[in-house]
DNA sequence: ATTGAATAGTGCAAATTTGCCCTAATATAA
DNA sequence: TTATATTAGGGCAAATTTGCACTATTCAAT
């Protein structure tokens, strides 16, 4: 399996995830404290190195006061 | 692990896909095929039982012709 | 009521994600 | 520079997702 992730999406996602992290003024470990997940993941997410959940982006919506779908707005 | 699903979250975003999707008159079949998942997937997805992937999002938003913030936009 | 289409749901192996541990590299201040 | 904060990334076990094969149920039309 695997042949269902597009990178380049995952790269644009992580790439916008990132510039609306920064433009918040907050640090991936702020960030994965507020929508409880891994710091790790975090960075993986905006790397664009995993494929991640609706679920997890919903969480991190929230943790940035955003709506969900602003996430995939790019 | 597996606290980081949010059940409300995946069944209000399977809903919505299935309105859109019934909106457009396609059937399950018809979006799997054009999407590339599996007919069981998107029925997983619909129901909410499953926490599906920012990736094939996207692949499903493309089979729908809509941006794929609108799949998030409930 | 019957037929056929559409959706629901079960079970499994393989692939992938995730948290958690860790160190390395890079950026930011002082 | 030196220290400090931040981000990158490796590696692993456990959890989860996914496709595939299949049967059951529900829906729609005639």
């Amino acid at each position: 399996m695997g042949y269902y992730r597009n990178d380049k999406f995952l790269k644009q996602f992580g790439n916008h995830l990132r510039e609306i992290r920064l433009g918040k003024k907050l640090s991936q470990e702020e960030l994965a404290f507020r929508s409880e997940l891994d710091l790790t993941q975090i960075g993986r997410i905006e790397r664009g190195v995993t494929n991640t959940s609706v679920s997890l982006a919903n969480k991190i919506a929230k943790a940035l006061k955003i709506p969900v779908k602003d996430l995939f707005d790019f």
